[in-house]
DNA sequence: GTCTATAGTAAGATAGAC
DNA sequence: GTCTATCTTACTATAGAC
């Protein structure tokens, strides 16, 4: 593997584990094994270098979702595929880190892309959810990018409670309750009804 | 105001704002306006400081969440005032802040205090929700803690949302989508059932 | 293209004057 | 009890040898 992609791979694994603020460029380097300059060869510095993590980060995270939202089933069961999928719990989502993170939601370069990244899942959560309105699943009186931030946010939520509580059960008890409520929303009669 | 005071106060600021280890003794005595050693003679470091803030905050949550649940009105009428209440949207959760940051929750003084918060509200609310099923306006199939969990982590979660988007309308987006949910989850003829 | 060496700054903490 | 001065270490970045 060259340098540039073990780079990469290092400050992956670091910006997800501590965040960007906390992740020095030496200790990515000493990661990676590699000197201090060939970072700078490769990239301008910090910033870019994380740049190139988000880059991948959203084309891995936007072909996931798809995977999991464009299945076979209702919307209802296609959005719980997506929240029920296995996670590495207690290192939290990719995203979720940096967007609370001081410096990389300040950064001009790495905001954007968490920005990006939040609108593009929730519209994408809402898009089923209207499709569950338009088979008579779900309610029309609901308002779809509601229901999708609310899910959104659960899934943000859940990591942060395990995290907080050093526990993926806290994780996995959010989502189970996000979906029982869910669930109540079917509409009888609707295709896949409550069961 | 003494100056210990004013270290809590300035710390208590500047955690919220940039977290742990983002935030360096140096920024908050220069935002106390005092001398290097000053802190260091009322607190044995920045930890030491941080564990100061965090029992401020603690009783303040405290506080304030008895405040919103222990009010008049059926259960989901009460987390609805929890949920709806104005938030500080753009800063984030005092807690949550906390329990993301790669330092603080590694710290055996700061990481069970931040434990112990989630652990006491998520508890706090699943009581209301078991008092919601006692009384008939929420089903008995559900599972109280599952739901207590999601409420807790859907507000946490739009937090993150509306920090990744920098919209505070993202934040109350997530917050009517659960409550939307929630309010299905009335038993019709329940207490202040559906409306 | 990758390395070591080193710049300049700031981190967290301590020493000691007043 | 509060201050300034200073210690040691680590940060982000650059310089220049190989």
């Amino acid at each position: 593997m060259d340098t540039k992609t073990r780079l990469v791979d290092s400050a992956r694994e670091l910006l997800w584990e501590r965040g960007y603020a906390a992740t020095s460029p030496r200790a990515v380097l000493d990661a990676a094994g590699v000197g201090q300059g060939s970072m700078y060869h490769h990239f301008r510095g910090k910033e870019d270098l994380a740049r190139a993590v988000l880059e991948r980060n959203a084309d891995e995270m936007r072909a996931q979702v798809e995977a999991d939202l464009a299945g076979a089933g209702s919307a209802v069961d296609r959005l719980t595929v997506y929240l029920r999928r296995e996670r590495d719990v207690l290192r939290g989502c990719r995203f979720g880190k940096l967007a609370q993170d001081p410096d990389a939601a300040a950064s001009p370069v790495l905001g954007p892309r968490i920005d990006e990244m939040f609108r593009w899942l929730v519209e994408r959560l809402a898009a089923v959810v209207r499709e569950g309105q338009a088979t008579g699943e779900l309610s029309s009186a609901l308002d779809a990018h509601h229901i999708a931030s609310a899910l959104a946010a659960t899934l943000q939520g859940a990591y942060v409670l395990a995290r907080a509580e050093r526990d993926p059960a806290a994780f996995d008890a959010a989502i189970e309750g996000v979906l029982a409520l869910l669930e109540t929303a079917r509409v009888a009669g609707g295709e896949g009804g409550p069961r």
